[in-house]
DNA sequence: GTCCACCTTCCCACCGTGGGAAGGTCAAGC
DNA sequence: GCTTGACCTTCCCACGGTGGGAAGGTGGAC
């Protein structure tokens, strides 16, 4: 990722590099994930001080921004993987990234339809229930034994 | 859960039992599942055969449809168990049932629209890309820089 | 020199589901 | 009887994403 090699901290920091937790503060991924994408290959190794510590440039940065940004939008990791790829390669297709991001529209529509079906019937449930002290209740008679009463 | 000992699994099933697999094809929860319910205290520990194989009663199947249709309606596990414990519960009151649906039908809505919301952003980025064989691609665009560009 | 905040790695948890390995058991056919 | 294949058992591992926390090393300010 930032390609620098060992070097100080504040040498590092006088060449413009942010450590994990001022890159976490600027792009708004937290320290803990810059790490667990970093271990699962979503970006590539930060560059390192001599003790140890990850450095990242202002161009990592972006790409933790974009990553964000991805994820708010409820792209999969997976999914960001291949705009990031995108990103990166300036001959893409722009019909590529719009059929995956054309993809990933369908399958929301398809679990907001899910969780509308579910709210619909609940819905339905709730408004039959009095809701009251009394037990009987249509909401556990239907969990009981809907399809089959 | 089915309180009965030891059977050999012939009688058991003279005694109108059903191994897990019928338990599960009988219920729409899977094996795997049912094992898992059992070892997290969803349900109470099944019966056993003389040789350990798990058996189950109409009663038991019951209860696993119940759990069955209330995660399609997408409530949590701990939700369940709420559930559950209503339902068994002669003296519940129903305003009780109908409060813990209330609040998963709100959790539902918030979902929803954190969803739709998504979709929203999703679809404007795609309408706007031209999506051909050039690179340039607002999704992109917007991906990376949405917020300080 | 001391202190505290931060860094590192490592393991564990959530939720719900599935896959698969290794070993025991049941029932049917011969 | 014995073999065969379908089923059962337990155990561990995986996914996606995120967080918590322990144990030990460092950075920088006083």
């Amino acid at each position: 990722m930032a390609q620098a090699k060992y070097f100080e901290l504040s040498d590092a920091r006088r060449e413009g590099f942010f450590n994990i937790s001022e890159a976490a503060e600027a792009s708004g991924v937290s320290a803990k994930m810059i790490r667990h994408y970093e271990e699962t290959g979503l970006v590539p190794k930060a560059g390192r001080t001599v003790a140890g510590y990850r450095i990242y440039r202002d161009a990592d940065v972006h790409v933790l921004r974009f990553i964000r940004r991805s994820r708010d939008l409820g792209f999969t990791m997976k999914e960001i993987g291949g705009l990031l790829g995108l990103w990166q390669d300036k001959r893409r297709a722009s019909a590529d990234v719009k059929k995956l991001a054309a993809k990933h529209m369908a399958d929301l529509d398809a679990r907001i339809a899910e969780l509308q079906g579910m709210r619909r019937t609940l819905e339905h449930l709730v408004h039959c229930c009095h809701g009251d002290g009394r037990p009987d209740c249509p909401i556990l008679d239907d969990l009981a034994g809907a399809g089959r009463a």
